[in-house]
DNA sequence: GCGGAAAGTGCGGTACTACC
DNA sequence: GGTAGTACCGCACTTTCCGC
């Protein structure tokens, strides 16, 4: 690369980046030109909108209002970087940067005048570009003059519309579509220069907002521009010429002194070193305390260091939204104690320091300042439902941990922990106290904490006695004058050994008939049918008006009440069963859970064992005396809730 | 100044440990 | 096994702080 010495008038080297990136070189002297800088080999003009190089951007946005633009970059080229000034409707190349290292400031830089052209008659770099340009060479890109592209983008679209208006066809379509989107990234191309040249911060400002920015540019410009200097007298100085001279000679007195004498016998080197003391001494081979880790990272400015994703601490205490301060608490300082909570009792002190650190950081209370805490951490610890944040509470985590804990050590007895704690503290059960009230282990002490957790969540909590109350089964009391048929079918195997049963009872709950049959081998569902059939056989035999049948199977409610169909594999007995029900002047049907068909539960067990085809009960068997008496007696049962 | 929340303080009780 | 010391905990009350 040639670079040529600086002539004293070459200090107007402009360069226009318009649309057609347009050159232009006012200087005399030597002969030199842009295109002696490599802008003239082949396939050179490429120039990127600085936006393009998001790493040249952030470099050179904090500190200078020009703005790179890659001019050249070819293989076999110098990469080249020039940096614009704002001008009027456009930029100004000051410098160049060359990957070789060199710099060429253009302000320095001879233009050959057009008078002394190469007699080549070689192609100007902006020839070139403005060739490549109207040829619709993608790889050259546009350099500033947003207002210039604007406003040709924009009557463009006008014309466009205006055609649309008239003569609607497809391509007026995708040609506005492609306008609009052309000048929407125009906007922002605009927004994003003005947003770096302003210097303010776009993350706080980062809406398209590019009046405010380019405000912001002149506004800041015009304060940082020096207009006039007050000199040692007091007197105003207003003239370049003074202002330079004034300047120049404060910075001589600043930088050198007028005291030619100086001091020959200064004092030993000893006499002016500082010196450790003995203390500190010691204390230079002594291992870092954790105090001191501490005061060194709580020392850090909260705007001084960028954490890896290149916020600042203080960015996110000051500018973290209440549900990102909520995720960061649950993420951080609720998933840190999380296995120490699984496996020991944390000291309440803990735990209320936790909590404090967390409810401070929720509130923004520091050391040097503390808030107001508008609502109480009980408060904010509640579900969101609630009118809650869904925070935790340590304390409460802690015990449900140990809940978890205590119930696997009842319910796995065989597994290794469980038989070394039972062994050694005499656990039997939950409801039994430890055989010796001890201490023990940090181990042995969370999983009695556990107990006390389980206790009162499934037994002593006003809660739990309303939740364990809801899943009480009503035994519903019948109507005077109607008899019910529980039926029910019992397998062992599905299929299986197989057999069903049921009873019948009157309005009052007293035992009227029972029956229990063997099925044979057969499945769930067919037991439970023969006994829907043989109850609805008994009840016509024993003249029943009204009967009400219960059944646990919702499968066969809804086969019965399903439009009849002959391929059913169980169609034959589904339609005799439905035949029987006619016969009866008025018959219902209903699910029952389980709990309330326990006594035919056990009549179909009684099936699956006994020899008989089928046995018919004048009086309850011995098997279903209690749970008969205890459906008469009491009104509620307790539902078996798989957990 | 008021209201609300956290923090601090004091007291009594309990559990555990070390020692004799 | 008894005793002293210590740590922990809960409770009640007061103080402090902050926004309005």
């Amino acid at each position: 690369m040639r670079r040529k010495r600086p002539t004293s008038s070459t200090s107007n080297v402009r360069v226009e980046c318009n649309l057609f990136a347009e050159v232009e070189a006012l200087s005399a002297g030597a002969d030199h030109s842009c295109e002696n800088e490599g802008w003239s080999n082949p396939g050179i003009p490429r120039l990127y909108h600085f936006h393009e190089s998001p790493s040249m951007r952030y470099t050179f946005a904090p500190t200078s209002t020009l703005c790179p633009i890659d001019c050249a970059r070819t293989a076999g080229a110098e990469t080249g970087w020039c940096f614009a000034g704002s001008r009027k409707s456009g930029f100004s190349v000051s410098c160049f940067f060359f990957s070789t290292g060199e710099t060429v400031s253009l302000s320095s830089v001879n233009q050959s005048p057009p008078a002394q052209a190469k007699p080549h008659k070689k192609k100007s770099s902006q020839q070139l570009l403005r060739e490549r340009y109207e040829n619709g060479d993608p790889e050259v890109g546009l350099l500033g003059e947003h207002s210039g592209k604007k406003r040709q983008i924009l009557a463009r679209l006008a014309g466009v519309q205006k055609a649309l208006d008239e003569a609607p066809n497809s391509f007026l379509v995708n040609l506005e579509k492609t306008l609009s989107l052309e000048y929407s990234t125009i906007l922002l191309q605009e927004q994003e220069l003005w947003a770096l040249k302003s210097r303010v911060n776009w993350l706080l400002n980062g809406d398209r907002n590019t009046a405010f920015f380019h405000t912001s540019t002149l506004v800041r410009r015009r304060y940082n521009k020096i207009h006039q200097l007050k000199d040692l007298m007091g007197n105003w100085i207003y003239d370049f010429s003074e202002l330079q001279s004034l300047v120049q000679r404060t910075f001589q007195c600043l930088y050198s002194t007028e005291q030619l004498c100086s001091k020959l016998h200064p004092e030993p080197f000893f006499q002016q070193a500082m010196h450790v003391s003995e203390e500190e001494a010691n204390n230079l081979d002594s291992s870092v305390s954790d105090q001191e880790i501490k005061q060194a990272l709580f020392s850090f400015k909260p705007f001084k260091a960028p954490g890896p994703d290149g916020l600042h601490a203080g960015w996110k205490s000051n500018l973290l939204s209440l549900p990102g301060i909520i995720t960061l608490i649950q993420s951080v300082t609720e998933a840190i104690p999380t296995y120490f909570m699984q496996c020991m009792v944390l000291p309440a002190k803990v735990c209320n320091q936790i909590d404090r650190l967390n409810r401070n950081f929720l509130w923004g209370t520091t050391t040097e300042r503390r808030k107001m805490h508008l609502v109480s951490w009980a408060k904010c610890c509640k579900e969101k439902s609630k009118g809650g944040l869904g925070l935790k509470s340590t304390k409460a985590r802690n015990l449900a941990f140990l809940a978890k804990l205590n119930w696997r050590v009842l319910q796995n007895k065989d597994d290794l922990r469980a038989r070394v704690l039972i062994a050694k503290y005499g656990l039997t059960n939950p409801s039994n106290p430890p055989i010796r009230n001890r201490v023990g282990s940090p181990n042995w002490a969370a999983v009695k904490a556990g107990t006390e957790t389980l206790s009162h969540l499934f037994r002593d909590c006003p809660k739990s006695i309303i939740f364990w109350n809801r899943l009480q089964i009503p035994i519903e009391a019948m109507s005077v004058g109607w008899c019910k048929l529980n039926s029910d079918g019992s397998y062992l195997g599905n299929p299986g050994a197989a057999g069903s049963g049921g009873l019948i009872r009157d309005c009052h709950g007293r035992w009227i008939k029972g029956y229990s049959r063997s099925v044979g081998r057969a499945s769930s569902v067919l037991a439970e049918l023969w006994g829907v059939r043989d109850g609805l056989q008994l009840a016509i035999s024993l003249n029943i008006d009204c009967l009400e049948v219960e059944l646990d199977a919702e499968l066969l409610i809804h086969l019965f009440f399903s439009p009849p169909s002959s391929n059913h594999v169980y169609s034959s007995i589904i339609n005799d069963c439905r035949w029987l029900m006619t016969q009866i002047p008025r018959c219902e049907m209903h699910h029952a859970y389980r709990e309330a068909n326990r006594v035919a539960d056990a009549l179909a067990r009684i099936g699956c064992f006994q020899s008989d085809a089928f046995v018919l009960y004048d009086y309850p068997p011995a098997q279903v005396d209690v749970l008969l008496e205890l459906d008469v007696s009491e009104l509620t049962v307790p539902r078996v809730v798989p957990l």
